[in-house]
DNA sequence: CGTCTGACGATGC
DNA sequence: GGCATCGCCAGAC
């Protein structure tokens, strides 16, 4: 397996496998990397995501969404509404419910 | 090769 | 629960 030097390219990787209706932080992903401290670098790579990288399934360890750079105000909550995920009062997501466990 | 930076995380108040 | 500070790590210059 040649692990690409990319820590981007393995982030988007495995935020590809964030099935819908869930939701994953970015520290889970770093840690799923081998990088619990790369934390802010999931983060920087959502930013430069490409297609088919849903980047609106990460959020932070709180439940709450990051800043709407690339979506849009607002973008991002509508489309995890439309996967089924639900939000509280406070505009958190739901981890509760929604936290990812990974794959399995 | 050295320095700065940043969609974070944990801790302290 | 909210705000401020430190720490961490990989990439860009």
């Amino acid at each position: 397996m040649k692990q690409d030097s990319g820590f981007f390219k393995q982030v988007y990787h495995l935020v590809r496998q964030i099935p819908a209706g869930r939701v994953a932080s970015y520290g889970q992903l770093a840690l799923c990397l081998g990088r619990p401290r790369a934390a802010r670098f999931v983060g920087f790579a959502m930013r430069g995501a490409p297609e088919g990288v849903p980047s609106h399934r990460v959020v932070r360890k709180s439940g709450e969404l990051p800043p709407d750079v690339v979506f849009g105000a607002g973008v991002q909550r509508a489309l995890l509404e439309g996967e089924g995920v639900t939000f509280l009062q406070n505009g958190y997501v739901d981890m509760k419910k929604h936290a990812w466990h990974g794959v399995g």
